[in-house]
DNA sequence: TGTACATCAGTGAACGCGCGTTCACTGATGTAC
DNA sequence: TGTACATCAGTGAACGCGCGTTCACTGATGTAC
């Protein structure tokens, strides 16, 4: 026998084909049956590892997020400035361009990574995420408040309005009606609006 | 026979059916059998007065860009302040608050009129919209500068602020990881979003 | 005024598709004695 | 060291579901003469 009958670590492979799959055409294309295909194996052996698809999907939600976190992360370290308040500017404003750019590059793992809480019930409990990218978009504003970039009147309810700007401008351009706004067009434009949110904070 | 042969009127029938369809549960309840089954008719009639599922849905997806117009329009129509730089603003701010009311309050709706867009090509020809909410909001922008709410130097690239926040406020509470917050608190952050882009654009 | 006939609107059966999930199974692995 | 046996991982067939779309049809309508 070519391949041995026990894999050895399919659970890992079929996240990592179902990831693949959500990459290339979003949560309605990580189809079971497709991600064992294209695993090399049977239809139903995924069920050893996940309880069912939605299982299958909600960890491929949390990586999604995790990816985006990441990314964000990353474009803050990036900010070299020295100067306090020149430094505070740039991690916040890094942080919002990292979101626009993860949902622009990945738009699958990005709606993936949404689209878990369409199950989500209205009058679920309402945590505050302190994790996640909500988290530290969070922590980045704190740091404007002590920098004097932001202005503690106007710390309150921030971290929506800026949550809100950066995800509905990913969102129109990704598969909204702005997607076919050129992409130097578009980067221009986010510029504009990172200004006005600067405005609105200071 | 009770029901005459010939409907009379099938097609708006059809379209009401697929309306509601879509209200309760978004596009992908749109399902050509079932508005067929709710309209009493056999599941293939709407081939006479529709080409496929798209067309039919494409006709309910103008229809609820439509209504959330003539929300934003009688919204703004409702501001009865004399002073001229108070209009402005308050017409400003109910048209966006009209926009995250109607998506809020139709979310299949709202989730119809904004689905069409993902079958557009990123390369499509660009034209700027006019017409629609995208439209009107241009045109309340003019009027807050002739009025002195929006500052010239901050009109360019306004319009995409401003629908940047309202669509992520709406998507991020109707479907998304908001969506758990109260209707008095959400109702308070969207203000304190707006105060915020008012600071933005003056 | 009456009737033949073209046209239109709706029907019922069928095609082809693909999915998630369950069932009883078989092949491989590792551990206790 | 060798072997019985429990356990685990993957298989193949099948169930039940529902969809969009097409085909050849039949019933109703209205118009030309």
């Amino acid at each position: 026998v070519s391949q041995p009958y026990h894999h050895g670590n399919l659970r890992q492979a079929l996240l990592e084909t179902a990831t693949a799959l959500a990459r290339e055409a979003g949560p309605d294309a990580v189809v079971l049956r497709e991600v064992a295909r294209r695993t090399g194996v049977s239809h139903n052996a995924a069920y050893r590892h996940f309880a069912d698809r939605d299982a299958l999907l909600e960890e491929i939600a949390n990586e999604a997020m995790a990816q985006l976190e990441r990314l964000m992360l990353q474009r803050m370290g990036e900010v070299n400035a020295t100067d306090r308040h020149e430094r505070a500017r740039r991690r916040l404003r890094a942080t919002g361009r990292a979101y626009v750019e993860f949902a622009l590059s990945e738009p699958g793992l990005f709606e993936v990574a949404f689209d878990g809480f369409t199950l989500l019930d209205a009058d679920d409990a309402y945590c505050t995420p302190l994790e996640g990218p909500f988290g530290l978009l969070n922590v980045v504003l704190d740091e404007g408040v002590v920098a004097g970039v932001v202005t503690p009147e106007h710390r309150q309810g921030a971290e929506v309005t800026c949550w809100a700007a950066v995800h509905g401008f990913a969102v129109l351009h990704q598969r909204g009606p702005l997607k076919p706004v050129p992409a130097a067009e578009r980067a221009a434009s986010l510029e504009i609006m990172i200004d006005g949110l600067e405005r609105a904070l200071a």
